[in-house]
DNA sequence: ATCAATGCAAACTATTTGCAGCCCA
DNA sequence: TGGGCTGCAAATAGTTTGCATTGAT
């Protein structure tokens, strides 16, 4: 999977540096999308602008994918190294559970090519109460 | 359908001001998600913090739901206000069309409560290539 | 008339930019 | 070694807060 991050950088003719493989390591640890602010705290010895940088650029390289989370948007790895998955986020206690399922992945491509589109990415958020809060 | 917003409003103990309708206003003619700038530019006779304050309120109260738009947020009018529905966001020319599709709600409905979750909402966002830049 | 809501100003936080020096390929 | 990348500082943009005044019920 570092492996992989590698390939990425040395084909795009990029640099794999100190900071880069900070915050890469610290989205691989973390269970739960970041906010840029968490990610900087997790970074005490990175540079805040520098992890601006780095999450621009893991964006465009889609390492990482942004998902929304109230008013403002979290990061977490994207699909090459988490596997692809979605969220059921609890508006009560705040919880953010992953939810893998094959049944979405199917209706979206087929919905989308329903309406002349092709699809190369989606995301799925449910907002509700979970078991313990309903 | 103004008539609902007033209703709200009453329910709610709350005041409908002049700031609180030229939003409401500006989201209603505006076919596609704003941004709080674009909000506020459209409102030119409204203070900003207004405009903050009211997408606040408007969100807690449902009048609005955020719509994730590469960086950032967007805002547009919520379930009673616009017809439910979802995103096709073209990555080549930006465009964003509308997407009704009672499969996708159906599924949403059933996939939540096998995970022991009530569902309050849902937002589907499917990224790709339009018919004319496919 | 009352009290929530507004506008303004100012504080505060978040993000971007420029540049000299550093360090990875 | 060269040129992309970093860290720092400073500029800019985005958001929040306090308070006197206004205005909707």
């Amino acid at each position: 999977m570092e492996k992989e991050l590698e390939t990425i950088f040395m084909r795009s003719h990029l640099r794999l540096t100190k900071p880069r493989r900070v915050v890469f390591e610290v989205l691989k640890t973390t269970a739960t999308p970041l906010s840029i602010a968490a990610i900087a705290e997790s970074c005490a010895a990175i540079d805040r602008t520098s992890v601006y940088r780095t999450i621009d650029m893991f964006l465009k390289l889609d390492i990482v994918k942004a998902v929304p989370f109230g008013w403002k948007q979290r990061y977490e790895l994207a699909d090459p190294f988490k596997s692809h998955h979605h969220h059921l986020a609890c508006v009560r206690c705040g919880s953010l559970v992953d939810l893998h399922s094959p049944k979405i992945e199917d209706m979206i491509s087929s919905i989308a090519s329903e309406h002349g589109f092709r699809a190369v990415d989606h995301s799925v958020e449910i907002k509700g109460y979970c078991g313990s809060c309903r």
